[in-house]
RNA sequence: GUCUCGGUAGCUCAGCUGGAUAGAGCAACGGCCUUCUAAGCCGUAGGUCCUGGGUUCGAAUCCCAGCCGGGAUACCA
């Protein structure tokens, strides 16, 4: 039981004692001792001075004292002011280490037969341009939030629901068939996913030029919106699509080919998978029948053009389309579709969309629907919505080019960060493979610390014209720190110190191992917050502070070359679990730690 | 118009289930490599926590109003 739980318990125990009342333990607030004080958990009295009626301090001393008096593990106490600063002994902080210690999983709870489980829609692309930056958060932040959903012991299905079809693959197939039918990857060299973006921004620039004309012609803004060649063309295109056209489908099948390539590398490079992927142009007729049985049912309703609507005032929102005059689905009715497909396939418990939060309104309709139309899962659908990377010119366009793509910002990044590994001199005696394993591994940390240290929810900034940082709150440094434990590690095995991994207690810990021991037991409550709020952000910044407290540490005290054998163990093994606590929180965020850096 | 998210140091962000003197990193300035990795450590400087009310022993944190910015808002996905 953890000291929080077992005083909690006795704090209970002790109001009722001293003041003859019984209380919830809820009204015990707890925070960690500010550095500044003395002690380890610090309780806040105003609350209880309403039952003692005595003054902050003298209440204070009175639970203090029954606390020394019951609970083993409290030494001694202070008070300040209304705080009540409680010492904890030092051996039950060396039992908390030699837990942590043993254990090869320390945090982490694994998945069992009766696990849940939770399915994790992520990355969601669409096939007509290589992936940026946005879709860099998005993969990220799906990965590592199916790795915390694991970590705190549900089962986890990732997938991905590929936006193949529709006007916008239409748009590149177009504009390749008319401007640049010999180009294929293979004799341009260009990786496929860009290659069809090329097509896709192409499209974009003729498409502006004929619509400059037609105004100028005399045509109405509008009107030549609608009635551009290009545009024309790619609409026949896709209802030659619909109608499974073999020329058209052929197309579409060799182009959506060539970005599935790309694709793939862009995923490998990022270190993110699914176990399962939709594909659009299989799962969009699905939701339609869903739909007509709402009908039927009455929970929707139908208009004099035959399109069909969902009344949703009632819920505060507005009207919601559903299927067009035409009897043609809308992007919600494939939801619709999907969601219950998904539900067929798989004993799902929850699902998780990670998709930008542009779409918050689109889900919260999305899970009234599913509930009118009976679906239990409806409610229990959780929108993992993240805000925008923003350039310093604001949004990133792919028609209008400015993006940061995904590809060309990963190698820029290994770039910088093979440079900077050369001047350092850091991977001398590497042979060239692990060299360039271990400085993609840095870009790679960087990049991605980067992304999830910050909030899922807010909107955050990129500016290309500054790098992403090496040093400071990022990822190589946690890697770095990383590198530097197991280095001590090594060479206490070359000296042939042979670590024991079970403290006894009495071992003088000194304030800096006790914090530090204190930081570590953290390490599961992280994780499990992280689990509860959906937030990787919480995992980095706690590994973060772990990692400055860690170096800190390593300045001030010695570990390999302390002369007292008791407490060069101590720190041995405390170092030991921080890299193992290091190692498994940044797998939690998708990054990888090296031996050396 | 309505809904929604945000506004904390020059910049990027923590802190937000109310608690002690609001924290990091970057950028600036000054120190520390004959001792376990200097991608590190120490220090200096930098704040009307958007504004105004309210609740409270106590508000960056909760409530209300306003200002500024992003996003959504019935047939693009």
């Amino acid at each position: 039981m953890s000291i929080e739980l077992i005083l909690r318990h006795q704090i209970v125990q002790a109001i009722e004692t001293c003041y003859d009342q019984k209380i919830d333990q809820t009204l015990v607030q707890f925070q960690i001792t500010r550095k500044e004080f003395e002690g380890d958990l610090t309780l806040v009295v105003f609350p209880f001075v309403r039952m003692s009626k005595k003054s902050p301090e003298q209440t204070a001393i009175e639970i203090g004292n029954y606390l020394q008096q019951n609970v083993a593990e409290v030494e001694k106490y202070n008070v300040v002011k209304g705080f009540l600063n409680l010492v904890i002994t030092a051996d039950y902080w060396i039992s908390v280490l030699n837990s942590a210690s043993s254990v090869s999983d320390f945090g982490i709870t694994k998945p069992g037969e009766s696990s849940k489980l939770v399915m994790v829609e992520y990355s969601s692309p669409n096939t007509n341009k290589p992936l940026h930056l946005g879709h860099i958060r998005n993969n990220l932040l799906g990965f590592s939030l199916s790795e915390i959903m694991k970590a705190n012991g549900y089962k986890v299905v990732k997938t991905n629901i590929v936006n193949d079809r529709g006007i916008h693959i239409c748009k590149s197939m177009y504009a390749w068939k008319m401007w640049g039918k010999d180009q294929t990857p293979e004799n341009t060299g260009i990786k496929g996913d860009h290659l069809v973006g090329n097509f896709y921004v192409r499209f974009d620039q003729e498409y502006k030029k004929e619509i400059a004309q037609l105004i100028e012609q005399g045509e109405t803004k509008e009107n030549a919106e609608q009635n551009a060649p290009s545009m024309l063309g790619a609409r026949e295109m896709l209802l030659k699509w619909e109608a499974k056209d073999p020329e058209t489908v052929e197309l579409w099948k060799t182009m959506n080919k060539w970005v599935y390539k790309g694709f793939d590398v862009t995923y490998k490079a990022l270190g993110v998978d699914f176990d399962k992927i939709y594909y659009e142009s299989e799962t969009y007729l699905y939701g339609k029948d869903e739909v007509l049985r709402g009908l039927d049912e009455g929970v929707f309703y139908q208009k004099e053009d035959s399109s069909v609507w969902a009344d949703l005032t009632a819920e505060g929102l507005d009207q919601k389309i559903l299927l067009r005059s035409d009897g043609t689905s809308v992007y919600m009715t494939q939801d619709i579709g999907t969601a219950k497909e998904r539900f067929q396939d798989y004993r799902i418990n929850k699902m998780i969309y990670v998709v930008g939060n542009e779409q918050n309104y689109h889900f919260q309709v999305l899970s009234i629907l599913l509930d009118k139309l009976g679906f239990e899962f409806g409610k229990g659908l959780h929108h993992f919505s993240y805000g925008m990377v923003e350039l310093p010119q604001g949004k990133m366009k792919s028609r209008e080019g400015t993006v940061v793509d995904a590809d060309d910002l990963m190698a820029e990044m290994v770039e910088v960060s093979r440079k900077t590994s050369e001047e350092l001199g850091k991977l001398e005696g590497y042979t060239p493979e692990q060299a360039a394993e271990t400085y993609t591994m840095i870009a790679l940390g960087a990049l991605k610390y980067f992304m999830l240290k910050v909030d899922p929810k807010k909107n955050m900034l990129f500016n290309p014209e500054e790098s992403i940082d090496f040093n400071g709150n990022t990822g190589p440094f946690i890697q770095y720190t990383y590198a530097r434990i197991r280095s001590v590690l090594r060479k206490a095995d070359e000296r042939g110190i042979q670590l024991n991994h079970q403290i006894e207690a009495g071992t003088p810990a000194g304030i800096k191992e006790l914090h530090l021991i204190k930081l570590i037991s953290q390490f599961p409550v992280a994780v499990k917050e992280a689990g509860d709020s959906y937030s990787p952000a919480l995992v980095a910044n706690y590994i973060y502070e772990l990692v400055k407290e860690f170096n800190q540490f390593y300045h001030e005290c010695p570990i390999l070359i302390e002369e007292n054998n008791e407490i060069r163990n101590l720190r041995l093994v405390m170092a030991e679990t921080i890299g193992k606590t290091i190692k498994t929180g940044m797998k939690l965020l998708g990054i990888d730690v090296p031996e050396r850096m």
